[in-house]
DNA sequence: ACACGCCCTGACAGCGTTGTCCGCCCCCGT
DNA sequence: ACGGGGGCGGACAACGCTGTCAGGGCGTGT
């Protein structure tokens, strides 16, 4: 800048009003710092803005891994908010490790971010509250965070969720609908089959659940085990997409009505096409963002805790009689 | 940092040593410092640091979506070297925008990003230059850049792939293969249509090709034209996920034979499996990441080009006879 | 006992920007 | 012709950190 100012022959400062667009520059000055810029291939140094401006015009975003589809969703959500703000995204993937959820938000933090978007992976977020007292929003997506943490939260109506889709078994007259979910220590995995317990009330039997993470081998076992049982199941309710798939794929073609969580692509050119209870995760990012944004323009109510509701989409694997 | 400095009782550059860990402070002042740290919650502040040292351990991430399972893919492998690498990463989403590319490379350029993968919606790279002279480090990947920029690219084998596809497909028999493809102005489609045509020979016959953006009901129409000619198609061609998506949709049961550039979660559970050339999104991006900080650490070689191999994945609908 | 050297600590400048404040010049009104 | 005010331009400090260099205290060798 030092150097676009002498090339044209101003002041410092009048170089950052042009970059700026500050007014009180007269015209042919500022087209002759413009001409300067153009020539010397000049550009802004941000880090030092920051520095002197303290705001970063950055955000933050912890998610679990953008590869999910879910959460790429999620993330492109997050990224379009931003920049309608004119602010970057920094996301980073914990791949459900607490400490590296709890790195990448330390990373982020030292880096000034102005806000955060976190799904949590950990249980405790103790560590966050040296930097909510320092003025860093957060909103926490899909998960809420530890106990003890009232901060501002969007969430899938987990339980409801579940609760339709093994209601909507039952109509069909299953009698025994098994769950496949994710490990318990998964918020959303516990809540669905929260949801799913709930709903089924005295016909809840704990040898038609089966939760750990998919993978193929584990769950066809956890089927084996439950096909053989006096009364097999009759149907399934998935406890998320990535389940969902491991289970058409674990259930090789037996023919057992099937309800999941989460919609994914392809899911109607399936036979039978498939049943899902279906979150959004645009919405759910696009709320996740808009809600940050507020708090980071100033609004300073008590924590919002958001529910997204969800949607049934009949396909036909959730329509197969008992 | 001042605060812990007062806090401990010693001087700035004190605390600065152990925040960085650097020799010459005694344990027992070390601890002292450590724990005034706690005590006030301290963390340094990046920009300014980065600001001193010139390096910002951040390199920028330019995409077309990520909500696109290959950028996801390609995003999260970049991810983790960045990790590996102390690197945090900012990404950026092109919506297939030349503007928007450009907007976010120079933002990201502003904000000193040590190093750029690039994958290229526009075809002139020449405002990379100044960025390129000032020492930023660019890799292009999926795509190469606009003519007259020779620089690290990385790049699956398109029309090798492509030609891979209808040479499978010939040697089932099929005489009338088309292709569907994506519009002529991504690179990849072009080079896909290359291999296509080049495998073809003296078959190509350009009533059989169709390409534009994917959308379902431009896409059925292209289809019906085809099929509705003196010697339809029996075979299809289709020349990315999202194509052969689209065209799966499109086809609605239509027994055709069918392989696709790209593979997708699912193929394998359609009936028939879907065959495909399946490209390694992960690969790319390590592999670019990997190109990418070892230009970082000092290698000044000539620009690098990488063709990474693809493979063709039977799966029943590319042996579909004629 | 003295000088020398080592280990630790601290003062200071400067990274590139922006906010504050000051001063110049010119135009206008009286 | 002179004073005032507005429109521009510029000097300076400060943001928080790190690299450089200098200094103080203590142990060691002679």
């Amino acid at each position: 800048m030092k150097d676009v100012a002498t090339a044209a022959g101003v002041a410092l400062k009048t170089v950052s009003r042009v970059v700026n667009g500050e007014p009180g520059v007269h015209p042919a000055t500022a087209e002759r710092v413009r001409a300067a810029i153009d020539r010397l291939g000049y550009s802004r140094n941000e880090s030092a803005r920051v520095l002197r401006r303290g705001r970063t015009a950055t955000i933050g975003l912890v998610i679990e891994d953008v590869a999910d589809p879910f959460y790429a969703g999620l993330s492109r959500a997050v990224e379009d908010v931003a920049i309608a703000h004119d602010c970057l995204l920094l996301s980073g993937s914990s791949g459900e490790e607490p400490g590296r959820e709890r790195e990448l938000v330390e990373t982020f933090c030292a880096r000034r971010v102005d806000g955060l978007i976190v799904v949590p992976a950990g249980a405790d977020h103790g560590y966050l509250r040296p930097e909510l007292a320092a003025g860093t929003k957060v909103v926490f997506a899909d998960r809420p965070p530890g106990a003890g943490l009232d901060a501002d939260t969007v969430l899938a109506d987990n339980a409801g969720g579940a609760g339709r889709a093994v209601r909507h078994l039952l109509g069909q007259g299953h009698e025994r609908v098994a769950f496949v979910g994710d490990a318990p220590a998964i918020y959303t995995a516990a809540e669905r089959h929260r949801g799913y317990r709930d709903a089924l009330g005295d016909r809840y039997d704990p040898r038609l659940v089966a939760m750990r993470p998919p993978a193929e081998e584990a769950m066809r076992a956890d089927l084996e085990r439950m096909f053989a049982l006096d009364r097999p199941p009759t149907a399934i309710f998935t406890g998320n997409g990535r389940c969902t798939v491991t289970a058409l794929r674990a259930l090789a073609g037996r023919k057992v009505a099937l309800v999941g969580f989460d919609d994914f692509e392809l899911a109607d050119l399936l036979r039978p096409g498939v049943t899902v209870v279906a979150q959004d995760p645009v919405w759910m990012g696009r709320v996740a963002a808009e809600l940050l944004f507020r708090r980071l323009l100033g609004d300073e109510g008590p924590p919002e805790h958001i529910r997204l509701p969800v949607r049934l989409i009949p396909r036909g694997s959730g329509e197969l009689p008992p």
